[in-house]
RNA sequence: GGGCCUAUAGCUCAAUUGGCAGAGCAGCGGACUUUUAAUCCGCGGGUUCAGGGUUCGAUCCCCUGUGGGCCCA
């Protein structure tokens, strides 16, 4: 009889099951190598065999198979008397069955936590997403697919701060809550600053504080930052994500081009052993150099005539109306434009293309381009038909900044209610000067859906927001 | 916000035309010294998402609500 209640406040497992077989491959069957480990984990199979006992424990690298034989396990029959779900920690021989499994053989065990909810089926698992998503807990245990995709997750997270560091990037920590909402346009989550007595904002982006930093003198900064934007949910769209924005003073657009490409090849390559990819059953080449098209062209592609920022407005609208894109009379040729590529050409890129030429009017924090009148050298690169980052020469110029936020207050005067504020402490910080500046935004939890191979992004986010359950959790 | 789908044991799923709510896994008891989702025998396990309606009788048909999924705005 094992007493489940006293189980020991600590424990120091020396292996792991990955470490386990990567120490003893290939043993022929029947081997007893006479090296001994310490392993710890879930117990998640047992098979009783009379006066013998085998047991697959699991931990965060994988499985190892227990060998229990009742002349050599202490305490043999509450071994075998252990639920699926146990935590138990093992110390035995490294040894190969007669029929070659690798094995650790129980001479020593014991009981770290005991589980007092069934666990769900060994084979089915669980199915149901709402469950899935609510008990994380669980579903890391049975679903083999939820642990690789939010491990590759990490595994990606570190990889680009690494791969940013290397290359002079430097990782800060700006606001999460903002006076005034801006970086983005996006409808922002209100919270309430008792001690101020003020509203305050979460943060829809955090651009405009690094580049605040890049008037300080932080000349290649980077933040990995959770975003809150109050919008539904749905396959692509948590309330809460994660951006990778960086800024390179001295650079443009086409420094953030090559750094979009090359690090997203450089984690595909380390993530996924390559730059072609399988994406929901689809190749996908993520080789450099990316494509490029403009926003323009890409329409085009799609509806078959001539299109431009030089459309006359009238035949723009038609052209709206003709691929059902509702449209308002404040819309100018750009927003316009705008709205058909979405609605038209978005989603039917597969293939990386770095998307150009965005007009003016829907790009109030890009820099005006150098050749092209009323657009901006921005970009966006979408990959598998989904927008993966937006980047652009940052406009630096304080008087054209002023405007455009200008505009953007008055749309929202007029009841768009993701429009943007005049931010009046950026505007003082780009009077000091703003170098010429390159910035990147990244949508992390994208870029880890592709590498991931994953359709929805909640299988990449370990909580997802879900509404909470009634009555309690105990069902 | 709109449309479609969905909810049955801890988990995965059945249930004939509207006729006593079942199986596998898990749990409990037993057998078994090389299993691989072990096998075999036995036992317990339900507010059929919630509320209402039709009916002699509702898991099933109707209405409302709730959770979830997909698509659309």
């Amino acid at each position: 009889m094992t007493d489940r209640t006293a189980v020991p406040h600590r424990f120091d497992p020396d292996a792991t099951a990955a470490e386990v077989h990567a120490r003893f491959p290939d043993l022929e069957p029947g081997i007893e190598t006479g090296q001994k480990v310490v392993v710890a984990g879930r117990l998640m199979l047992r098979r009783g065999q009379g006066k013998l006992a085998f047991g697959q424990l699991a931990d965060s690298t994988g499985r190892i198979q227990l060998f229990a034989p009742a002349d050599v396990t202490p305490r043999f029959d509450g071994f075998t008397s252990l639920s699926l779900g146990d935590w138990i920690g093992v110390t035995g021989e490294v040894m190969t069955t007669r029929k070659g499994e690798l094995s650790v053989k129980v001479e020593e065990w014991t009981l770290l936590a005991e589980t007092r909810r069934s666990f769900p089926d060994k084979w089915h698992g669980i199915t149901d997403p709402d469950t899935r998503y609510r008990q994380r807990y669980v579903d890391l245990w049975v679903t083999e697919e939820s642990r690789a995709a939010l491990q590759l997750r990490s595994r990606l997270v570190s990889l680009t701060r690494r791969w940013l560091e290397e290359r002079g990037f430097m990782e800060v920590e700006t606001p999460v809550f903002h006076p005034i909402p801006g970086g983005a346009l996006a409808r922002p989550f209100v919270t309430h600053h008792n001690a101020l007595d003020q509203d305050m904002y979460l943060r829809i982006a955090p651009e405009l504080y690094l580049k605040r930093l890049v008037v300080g003198g932080f000349e290649r900064v980077f933040e990995i930052a959770r975003v809150f934007r109050n919008e539904g949910l749905s396959p692509r769209h948590n309330p809460e994500f994660t951006m990778l924005e960086l800024y390179q003073a001295y650079g443009d657009w086409t420094d953030m081009m090559s750094i979009t490409e090359n690090l997203v090849a450089h984690l595909a390559t380390e993530l996924c052993g390559g730059t072609t990819i399988t994406y929901q059953g689809r190749e996908l080449d993520l080789s450099v150099p990316w494509k490029r098209a403009t926003l323009a062209e890409l329409v085009e592609e799609q509806i078959g005539r001539p299109i431009g920022i030089d459309t006359p407005i009238d035949e723009l609208r038609v052209l709206c109306d003709e691929h059902e894109v509702p449209w308002r009379d404040s819309y100018g040729p750009g927003k316009l434009l705008l709205e058909l590529y979405e609605k038209t050409a978005e989603s039917a890129q597969w293939d990386p293309v770095f998307v150009t030429e965005y007009p003016i009017e829907v790009s109030p924090l890009a820099r005006p381009h150098r050749e092209l009148a009323g657009m901006t050298e921005r970009f966006e690169a979408i990959v598998a038909g989904r927008e993966l980052c937006n980047a652009f020469s940052e406009l630096v110029d304080p008087d054209d900044q002023r405007e455009r936020f200008e505009a953007q207050a008055a749309e929202k005067a007029a009841g768009d209610d993701e429009a943007m504020s005049v931010d009046e402490d950026y505007l003082r910080a780009l009077e000091y000067g703003l170098p010429p500046t390159g910035g990147l935004g990244i949508g992390i939890d994208r870029l880890v859906m592709l590498l991931a191979d994953a359709g929805t992004i909640r299988d990449v986010v370990l909580f997802p927001t879900l509404r909470p359950e009634q009555g309690g959790a105990d069902r």
